[in-house]
DNA sequence: TTGTACGCGTTATCAC
DNA sequence: GTGATAACGCGTACAA
């Protein structure tokens, strides 16, 4: 660590106190001009930026908000896809909290260590996002006596939490109507992800909604199991296909699952949609781009993690306030898949089409 | 901010002095395990957490890694595509960071207020890893008088900085010897981005290369500009197909454009690669879903973001050492839209085939 | 409008 | 192995 200039070397060359110096880095609009312009001009002469640990100390404020992902790369999930929506996620925190002045400090917890490196952000930070599937329960309850947080994507169990959450149900909900009252499908089966996965539940609840409203037999269980990737896809493709009488149409918990049984389709030469309908969920990058382009439920990643930043704010400005729960409605995005051509064939609101 | 306890309290409780606990909370064998134990009991008990800003100034470190970044997003480029490169980096960045035990704190660099937020940002870390296009060279001067800095795919002019650059200009060379010497095509041409960028620069300076060392006549400039955008690859597309004599193979600057003119081909029923062969740069996501998939130039962009942050923590252990330019060498991944089948029809040293 | 002096919570330097 | 105490650099009452 080079010597770098403290305030007291400022305030010296300037022949003011350090309490100008202070003020005149905080106020806009502090002093007379003339001491003003001298205090900038010998800091950028000095090369001098405020201490943030000092500062922090001082006004007990870090200036930094922290947001802790699960590393889901070492989960073996295929190499750069999954994990992208953390991406987005990031992008709306770091707006959110660029816009009031703060930084973000993110940090993936990992299975080893991950534990230790979450207290260590703890005290560097003003308060905390926590992604779900990040920290195990019991460790967010201990955090959260140390730094204010808001938990993103859990499951809004506990009242004793802010949360921000995306209305799984009601998307699944919204697809699988489109797909039973639109294209009039009477033949469809979920694909779930990884047990104990509850999104993947919510989407499968919303599926079963729509079939009940429709006056369809309700499974009680997923008709298979692919574990949100696109091999897991593939897999219980084939798995269907095996089976007495191929569905219809295919809800998928996922687009990745959705995309590896698109190939495993078009390779056995079926026509999508034509012979069996599909439907994905998180409208990643590719599902534009695959073909037939995929119809598919659109979570609102960046929104997710702005609210959250809001969310904490609010939290941070009054700590007593009752704890809230911030519900982001999904977009359905109604592509070729599912059987919807160029023209919309759809107006429900709050749905788009491409 | 609620009343966070303090070391003072854990070591009351604990009938310790702040000097034991201080210690038990850095080294992993300290003291006897009964006390041991007992402090970290009590810190558990307690919620306590030792605070970030204390711990920096009296260590006169913060345990932070800076990284700055352009915020892409306002230059109206494609809503989510192209600035997911810097999530590789930040991706990378994280992961080097977190292995030292230290935290990043990301920040984008805006048109409207971004320098101050930087200069906040450097009074936080340790030192700063800054990508190409976040600052003005001036700024990165001024900042880097006050923390150390580590420069991040910007040109490698200034040999007073470390820099972490991607050679470009092989990347391109090899691409362009590709398409001459595998596929035999002697008529390519060349599309830019935008003006000034260093990066297109640099590519059309390699594609030159190749078309130099084949004996084949070099141009004095890319043939079209596309602006690295989608839409500017369309433009160019057409630009060229109304030229009088299209090119037989369209090396673009980036993969956006490449994936436009792809569009434009496709509508006007000119096989790809049959009549004109076409090649992208960077490997997007997209790029392998594209039909034909897309023949590119892949980009470490996660190495980047992990050598940028290795650079930077030699340059914190050693400040006086003499200044490094890591070079990190691009792959090129060919796919169909430059000829190449399923089959490997290249044993280039360093590519790839999928 | 400007300056003095104390406190923020932790680590490091001594002494025991 | 453990404890007292002085920094660390800044913000901010309070005083002038």
């Amino acid at each position: 660590m080079s010597q770098r200039p403290t305030i007291y070397a400022v305030a010296k060359r300037c022949g003011v106190s350090t309490t100008t110096v202070s003020r005149v880095m905080q106020d806009e609009s502090f002093g007379s001009p003339a001491t003003r312009e001298r205090v900038l001009s010998v800091a950028l002469e000095l090369g001098w930026v405020p201490n943030g640990a000092a500062r922090g100390l001082a006004t007990r404020k870090a200036g930094i908000i922290g947001l802790l992902f699960p590393d889901l790369g070492e989960l073996g999930v295929g190499e750069e896809e999954s994990p992208l929506y953390v991406d987005q996620v990031v992008r709306g925190a770091e707006r959110v909290t660029a816009a009031a002045g703060q930084a973000v400090l993110i940090a993936a917890v990992r299975a080893s260590g991950g534990k230790s490196l979450a207290y260590s952000v703890a005290g560097k930070v003003d308060g905390l996002v926590i992604m779900s599937r990040s920290l195990s329960d019991k460790d967010v309850a201990l955090i959260a006596r140390t730094v204010p947080v808001v938990l993103l994507a859990h499951k809004p169990g506990r009242k004793s939490f802010d949360h921000v959450v995306v209305d799984n149900r009601s998307g699944a909900r919204e697809m699988t109507s489109h797909l039973i009252e639109v294209h009039g499908y009477q033949d469809l089966v979920y694909v779930r992800g990884p047990e104990g996965s509850p999104d993947s539940h919510e989407r499968f609840l919303g599926f079963c909604d729509s079939l009940e409203a429709a006056g369809l037999p309700v499974p009680e269980k997923p008709a298979a199991d692919g574990g949100f990737t696109e091999a897991g896809g593939k897999k219980a493709m084939w798995q269907l296909l095996g089976s007495a009488k191929p569905p219809r149409a295919i809800v998928f918990g996922n687009d990745e699952m959705a995309i590896g049984a698109m190939d495993v389709l078009n390779k056995a030469k079926i026509s999508i949609p034509g012979e069996v309908a599909i439907t994905g969920f998180d409208d990643i990058a590719v599902a534009r781009h695959v073909n037939p382009s995929l119809t598919t439920v659109k979570q609102p990643m960046r929104e997710l993690g702005e609210q959250a930043v809001q969310l904490l704010f609010a939290r941070l400005r009054d700590p007593k306030a009752g704890t809230k729960t911030i519900y982001l409605s999904t977009e359905s995005v109604f592509r070729k898949s599912c059987g919807c051509g160029k023209a919309n064939t759809n107006s429900k609101k709050g749905s788009k089409n491409d």
